[in-house]
DNA sequence: TATTGTTATACTCTATAACTATA
DNA sequence: TATAGTTATAGAGTATAACAATA
């Protein structure tokens, strides 16, 4: 495969297209790290949950439902499985007794920091001169107003 | 909502996680690229057909597929889609005649232009002083090796 | 009356295997 | 024997609407 950088190369006029660009890195990253999590019966999804619960303040799945911008009821299966094999468990919120609080099991806690481990360091994969760039300017695009 | 970065903010544990950052940014940008190339009836997908077409060298479907990082069957409904509205069209790689090149029509080259005026040029989004280190991280990911 | 979680459903996207024509 | 495109199909992911419990 050749970059998609010099104007007579594959892809000159995508090579600085947003969306495609971080469609394909997107692909490659989370195809790698789902590979990498499957041992431990995760996906980058299931993960994500797992990290969002590990939050100081636990999330509803309401708030993990908008944060990894997915419709509340692909949340409702995501923790059906965690909690199915105890790594989280569904509390109901005292504030506000319709919300469930999606909370981690000390097996879920264990079960991350293996997680952790296994997931890929992006700035590993780039050039170390561009790495916080990098990641204040997909933070920046990932939490765009819409 | 609320920015990933510090510590104790809403998912701490993912603000660093690029298999995350990168979905949710691809996301948000190419939810907002179809929205903009509903009007033409191109999505990001056959926009990005129609952008390799324009190569200096015309590709064939398999190169396309390798690419946009598809499967070769995905691309003949993308082709064919693009080709019966006059698009693009096939043509039998001289070369490899099993192959079939796909080249853009003289109309199919008036909608691209009409398309790129459309899709969000990403630096506009960006803090300027990261927009090149951002480009650069971004391709370097999405073209890595397996 | 509005919202959270849930269920059901349809739609799109993705992955796989088989077929044909060429190599 | 292997490869490019095609077709069919099944699985995963996504989007929408309706419902019960609660606000």
């Amino acid at each position: 495969m050749v970059a998609a950088s010099a104007d007579t190369a594959r892809g000159a006029e995508l090579a600085h297209n947003a969306s495609f660009l971080l469609a394909r890195a997107s692909a490659v990253a989370s195809q790698r790290d789902n590979r990498a999590l499957a041992p431990l019966g995760l996906k980058v999804r299931s993960f994500s949950v797992l990290a969002l619960a590990l939050d100081a303040q636990p999330p509803t799945q309401r708030e993990i439902a908008e944060f990894l911008r997915l419709d509340p009821s692909q949340v409702v299966a995501l923790v059906d499985d965690l909690e199915s094999r105890g790594i989280v468990a569904r509390e109901t919120d005292a504030r506000d007794r319709r919300a469930k609080v999606v909370a981690v099991t000390d097996a879920g806690r264990a079960l991350y920091a293996e997680a952790r481990e296994l997931v890929a360091d992006v700035t590993t994969h780039l050039d170390a001169a561009d790495a916080s760039a990098f990641l204040r300017s997909v933070e920046q695009l990932a939490f765009e107003e819409e």
